[in-house]
DNA sequence: TGTCCGATTGGT
DNA sequence: CCAATCGGACAG
């Protein structure tokens, strides 16, 4: 079942923390790829020095977060990588969830053939990798996600055993570099390391 | 308009 | 450890 906009429209760590186990599907011209996800991290918004948020902040690539719940908040970090967040809280409110890995369902020769490598552990191991195999850029940043084409859904995966820490790369946040806002499933092969 | 730099990745 | 690569953010 097709996560709805009621399900995105709470704080981002609930959301980020019930994410892990459902599935992300995007159907591209290419073809349908699909993936668990099993590593998340929240960013709170304009209390949050790692959020682009913080301090309310409302440029015209923030301008996303502030849209509906269930939106994706996709940026390009590096001029390389394209990450994938999807907007939580009520509308106006700039929280979001960053995907961070996925454990790969369908599609897979496709996400082998986008990425040049065939170990599957891989494929979709760190927030940049999985996009790449998902086939997802910055031309869908803005799409809703409770539509066909980018969405996420609950496949009743589980019970799910939850990891909870610090954040990785944002040591430029401070006192909110410390905040454990990263979840991840217990023992999963396709979290991303470091 | 000019400069600085990143919620990363992959290779040295 | 370090380069890749480019649009956003902000100072002037």
């Amino acid at each position: 079942m097709k996560l709805g906009r009621s399900f995105y429209e709470r704080d981002a760590i609930t959301v980020a923390k019930e994410l892990l186990g459902k599935l992300l599907v995007h159907n591209s011209e290419e073809g349908r790829t699909s993936g668990i996800i099993v590593e998340t991290e929240a960013y709170m918004g304009i209390t949050d020095k790692a959020s682009h948020s913080y301090g309310g902040r409302r440029t015209k690539r923030t301008s996303t977060l502030y849209g509906k719940p269930g939106t994706a908040y996709i940026y390009l970090i590096y001029g390389i990588h394209s990450l994938l967040n999807v907007v939580t809280g009520p509308e106006g409110v700039p929280m979001a969830v960053l995907i961070r890995a996925l454990e790969p369902r369908e599609g897979i020769e496709l996400m082998k053939a986008r990425r040049g490598i065939d170990d599957v552990k891989r494929l979709c191991k760190g927030p940049g990798s999985l996009t790449k195999a998902m086939g997802i850029g910055i031309k869908l940043n803005g799409i809703d996600m409770t539509g066909d084409i980018l969405f996420i859904e609950d496949i009743g995966y589980g019970p799910v055993d939850i990891v909870q820490t610090t954040r990785i790369g944002v040591e430029y946040a401070e006192e909110d570099a410390l905040k454990p806002w990263r979840f991840y499933i217990r023992g999963n092969e396709y979290v991303s390391r470091r």
